[in-house]
DNA sequence: ACCTGAACACCGTTCAAGT
DNA sequence: ACCTGAACACCGTTCAAGT
């Protein structure tokens, strides 16, 4: 009777699993954003106490990178066609777009990398663009760091979006920059502050792959 | 006597005010870094109670961002004599090593941009560097915005260095790459995982002024 | 080996009540 | 206006004890 009476209440609790642990984590993530993913959160819809999820997952941050390597599964590959540049840009555009939909996310990002296979797939992707665009060996691999750093970062900056008093306090300070002690603030206000979000990632993004694909690497990087 | 005895304990209670507020929490900073920054702890350095500050500090974020606005009023100013761009590495060489000095500060700069008279200043002299050497003025302002971001997305890296198992594990997964499945990737293990951070750190800004001065922006960005 | 409850040591923020 | 104590609603992580 017991037995039956939990039945009723829940789908037979499942037993405890990495994979079950993220998917579950992934879930509140969608539903109600990463500041909700804790392990105690995650413990009860689990139906478990927050103790027994440290036995797949080392901490919060490593559980963080795990629901981002598994969303990182679901970025659309790049289109076959197009120039090597495009589709870069594309694919990182893509990469950005999936974290600014959980911006927490981008923060986990840059602090604690993933390191899980869809991770290392979109290495190899863009890896292999930035080869086919001739850009020379060893630039492809510091490239690579500092555009998925900046995509990230990107994202990251939208984190703190629900509550947008400071960039309404920068707004205001550089409107309201003295043009005697801060000329070159107040000559360029308008465009410190404005310009379509999509073109100014659009603009970052040609930026890094121009100044990837002219700059050279110092030589004697990797003596061993 | 009483009095005499509270006097004994304690150099005499100072008023709050805000700037009191931003200090002693520096002060925790230098000394036991951003996570025992809180507002619990702050108070009880203080001498009161956790509530008494939000007469004069919004929430945490903004605490975070009066902070760094204060620690910007620490960066040597470069040196003016030398090369544009040299100068423009070096400022963002001091900027980037004052925040790796207090790594987690680097993930709220990212998330709430201080907008205090030193923030101010550094943009204006980013924005000059930028004008002298001829970078078209449409470009100054998005350029100075990447850079900062860019730089501060290098210190917030750092952020979660006390416990690097992450990195590791980052490490690891490219080490061991298959080389069937992702070429690219074990082909440029060396690259990927390794290099000076100061030389990288370099690269990276050389990349992204090469880049802004050579990549146009989109007409019309600013319609009004 | 896996799972648990309870405990430890904390958080940010709000609010009624005082001065 | 400023300050306070207490409360509300949480955290991550560890650990002894169970199975």
């Amino acid at each position: 009777m017991a037995l039956e009476k939990s039945r009723r209440e829940r789908p037979a609790k499942p037993a405890l699993t990495r994979d079950g642990i993220v998917a579950t984590a992934v879930g509140i993530l969608r539903e109600e954003g990463l500041r909700k993913v804790t392990m105690r959160r995650l413990a009860q819809e689990l139906d478990t106490g927050a103790a027994s999820l440290y036995v797949y997952v080392r901490n919060t941050a490593e559980l963080h990178a795990a629901i981002l390597d598994e969303l990182l599964g679901t970025i659309a590959p790049p289109p076959s066609r197009g120039g090597w540049r495009d589709r870069l840009e594309r694919l990182l555009t893509a990469y950005t777009a999936m974290l600014l939909e959980y911006p927490g996310l981008a923060l986990s990002a840059l602090v604690a990398r993933p390191s899980g296979e869809n991770y290392l797939g979109l290495l190899e992707t863009l890896l292999s663009l930035l080869a086919e665009g001739d850009v020379p060996p060893e630039r492809r691999a510091w490239g690579v760091d500092i555009l998925l750093q900046h995509a990230t970062a990107i994202a990251a900056e939208h984190a703190g979006e629900d509550s947008p008093e400071d960039w309404d306090a920068l707004a205001r300070a550089v409107r309201d920059a003295d043009a005697t002690t801060h000329p070159q603030v107040a000559a360029h206000a308008g465009d410190l502050l404005t310009g379509q979000p999509a073109q100014r990632m659009s603009w970052g993004f040609q930026v890094l792959i121009t100044g990837i694909a002219d700059t050279a690497v110092p030589p004697g990087r990797n003596p061993a």
